[in-house]
DNA sequence: GAGTGGTCTAGACCACAAA
DNA sequence: TTGTGGTCTAGACCACTCC
C-alpha cells in the first residue's frame, strides 16, 4: 500500500471513528514520519489531502488539529435531463413551444419555452435565455429537436453557475402544461450560468413535485 | 508567486477561458518544468490539484488532458437554521411541539417534534428521529430549549449524509403549524445521518415555500 | 526565538497503458 | 517497448505565528 495513502486513510479512519475528537492535535509531520518510516514529504502530502477534504485544519506553528465540522453541506449534482430520465428506464422527449431572438445588453439572445417529458406526460417546463455574445454557435442549433441544456452541455466548456431551489405553486398556464391542477406544488430550479465573469445561459425549470426530486450525498473526505 | 501556484492557475485559466478546449493535450510534466524552469514534482503538484478540481484528466502514458466538463454538479450548503436566520438578521427561535422516547431496532431512540421560527413567523416545522445507541449524551439534552440540529450540529463530529429535496403540498395538520393554507407548496427536506455504517439521525423539515429557498454554488477548480 | 507547516529540488524507481 | 504519470527520498530553505 502507498506510505502516504496509508496514512492519509489511517487518521481520517480515526478521525471518522470518533477516535480523534475535533479539536485534537495530530502529530507533527516529523513525528508521523518517524513512526511510520517514511520522508516528511510524504506525510505532508497525506496531511495536505486530509486539510483538502476538510478532515484537519493546519496552521503554522501551531500544528495540525481535526477539524470541527463543517456545516451541513452536500454536492448535489443537477443532471442533464435527458440522461436523469432515460437512466430511469423511461422515454425522454423535449418538446419546443416557443424560440425568438430576443435583443440582449450586447448582441442578441435566443429565448427559448419548452417542456420536458418523461415517459410520456409532462415533467418540467422550462425558460431559457442563451447569450448569443457568448455562445454563437446557439444561433444555428435547433432547439425544437435537441433541448437546449443537452446542446449546451456538449458545447459550454467550464462555466460557473449559481442553482436556487425554491417551492412554487404552479401558475394556470404553467399548471396547464405540466398537465396538473392549478397551484399544485411544483419545485422550482433557477441556474445562471457564467463563462468567468460573462453570463452564458439564465434558465428556470419547474418540475412536477410529485414526479421529481433532488438527491444529494454528503462524505467527508470522498473525494480523494 | 509560488512556481506551483502560478502553473496551476495558468492552466487553469486557458481552460476557463476557453484557450484551451476539452479533449485537448495538456503539455507533459517534462515540457512544462523546462518551460517554467522547475522541478517535474513541482509540476506533477500543480497538475495533480488540476486533476483534483476536475480541470483535467489523467492517463499514464497518454499525457494529461483537458477534462470534458461535468455533469452539472455544485456544492449545496444546508446550513443549522438557527444560524441561518440570525445571519439573515431575523429573531429566531425554535419550539418543541412533542418529544418522546420510542423503541429502535437496537437501543431506544428520541422522536421530536417542533416548530422553526424566524421573526416571530412559523419557516419550519421539524420532525427527527435520534437513535440513542449512537447519541448516548442526547437522552440528557435539552430539546425544549435547543434545537435539535443545532445541538447535534456540535455534538456529532464526522457523519455522511443524505438529502433529498422535494415540493410538496402542505397536508392540513403541517400546514395549520405554518400558518398557512392547507395545500400551500413547501420545501420537503429530508436528511439521513449516519456515523460510519451507523444512524445518527434522521430528520424531515418542511419550509414554507415563500420564505425559504437553497442556493448552491459550482464553480470549477474552486476549492484550492 | 523557535517550532511548525509550506514549498521546492534533483534524482530515482515503479506502474501502467498505449504504440 | 517506451513514454508518461505516480510516488518516494533526503535535504534544504522559507514563512508564519505562537510563545
Amino acid at each position: 500500500m502507498n506510505p502516504a495513502r496509508r496514512i492519509r486513510d489511517e487518521i481520517a479512519a480515526a478521525i471518522r471513528s470518533g477516535e480523534w475528537r475535533p479539536g485534537d492535535r495530530v502529530p507533527t509531520e516529523q513525528d508521523l514520519a518517524a513512526r511510520y518510516g517514511c520522508a516528511r514529504a510524504t506525510v505532508s502530502k497525506a496531511l495536505a489531502e486530509l486539510a483538502a477534504a476538510g478532515l484537519v485544519e493546519r496552521r503554522r506553528k501551531a500544528g495540525t488539529f481535526v477539524a470541527h465540522p463543517p456545516v451541513h453541506s452536500a454536492v448535489m449534482t443537477v443532471p442533464d435531463l435527458a440522461e436523469l430520465i432515460a437512466a430511469r428506464g423511461e422515454a425522454y422527449r423535449w418538446e419546443a413551444r416557443a424560440i425568438e431572438r430576443v435583443p440582449a445588453k450586447k448582441a442578441s439572445a435566443l429565448h427559448i419555452e419548452g417542456v420536458h417529458f418523461a415517459a410520456g406526460e409532462p415533467l418540467a417546463i422550462e425558460t431559457r435565455i442563451i447569450e448569443l455574445a457568448e455562445v454563437p454557435a446557439a444561433a444555428d442549433a435547433d432547439f425544437a429537436a435537441v433541448a437546449p441544456g443537452t446542446w449546451l452541455l456538449a458545447h459550454i466548456p467550464w462555466t460557473s453557475a449559481r442553482h436556487v431551489i425554491r417551492a412554487v405553486a404552479a401558475a394556470r398556464a404553467e399548471a396547464a402544461a405540466l398537465a396538473v391542477a392549478g397551484g399544485t406544488a411544483c419545485l422550482e430550479l433557477k441556474r445562471d450560468t457564467w463563462r468567468g465573469a460573462r453570463p452564458v445561459t439564465h434558465v428556470r425549470q419547474l418540475f412536477r413535485g410529485d414526479r421529481f426530486d433532488l438527491v444529494a450525498e454528503f462524505q467527508a473526505g470522498s473525494r480523494p
